[in-house]
DNA sequence: ATGAAAGTTAGCCATACGGCTAACTAATAG
DNA sequence: CTATTAGTTAGCCGTATGGCTAACTTTCAT
């Protein structure tokens, strides 16, 4: 399961499209393919993409496949932007400390000028 | 700003990593180049990508071109995917909730054949 | 047994991508 | 003023992408 495969099936608006109806619960190929004015291959090629991303899973039952949902998946990419986010509010939280410094030391020599 | 490229920028090994770095602090072209092994004009076609994603700004001064992160492109990411786990997590409550009650029903029945 | 349903495969086509090199421009440093 | 630095532009090339159609296979329903 890698970030590039994940993303990258992410980058297409078809594919999110899937993955937001397959949140609701599992559904057939065909079942997915309603929404869409496509071609049924083109519509399995975006579900192969989504399976070899770690996405989706799919199963034939008779002439039937069904896809549900793998958030392990999601949950890669939710943790690489919380570790971004985590690293930016730790910068965020350094400067602010830091114009706060600033800020006393300003005032401080603002007094030290008065009393002279 | 578009889904489509955001994730689309994200993709990318090497523009993960340029995003990576710009969450510590805002860096220089030539700075961002250093860990990579690639051709300048390479890497800044890659931030370009991520300009035009709206993940990253760049202000040219004298000849040095500084970029930083807008965290606002990585905020539509994660609105995005927390809207998929709250369906997803819902469907989850509605479920264990009909199992509960099935195991309920199941157990009433059981006490009514014991009684007969 | 036959027809219909639900995919599946193969290949085409135009566009996009991700690297490269070569040549170039604009800005400093000496 | 000249050399150096920090990008910038243009175009090449092989690969990937995202649609399509046609033909096909497997599985039910009749």
């Amino acid at each position: 399961m890698q970030l590039d495969h994940v993303f990258g099936a992410l980058s297409d608006a078809t594919r999110r499209a899937i993955v937001m109806r397959l949140c609701d619960g599992e559904a057939s190929v065909g079942e997915l393919a309603k929404p869409f004015e496509m071609a049924l291959p083109s519509l399995m090629k975006h579900i192969r993409i989504l399976e070899s991303s770690g996405l989706v899973a799919s199963e034939k039952t008779g002439r039937v496949r069904m896809c549900s949902l793998q958030t392990e998946a999601l949950a890669t990419v939710e943790v690489w932007l919380a570790a971004q986010r985590e690293i930016w509010e730790q910068r965020l939280d350094r400067l602010e400390m830091h114009v706060e410094k600033l800020k006393k030391e300003e005032r401080s020599n603002a007094r030290k000028r008065k009393s002279k």
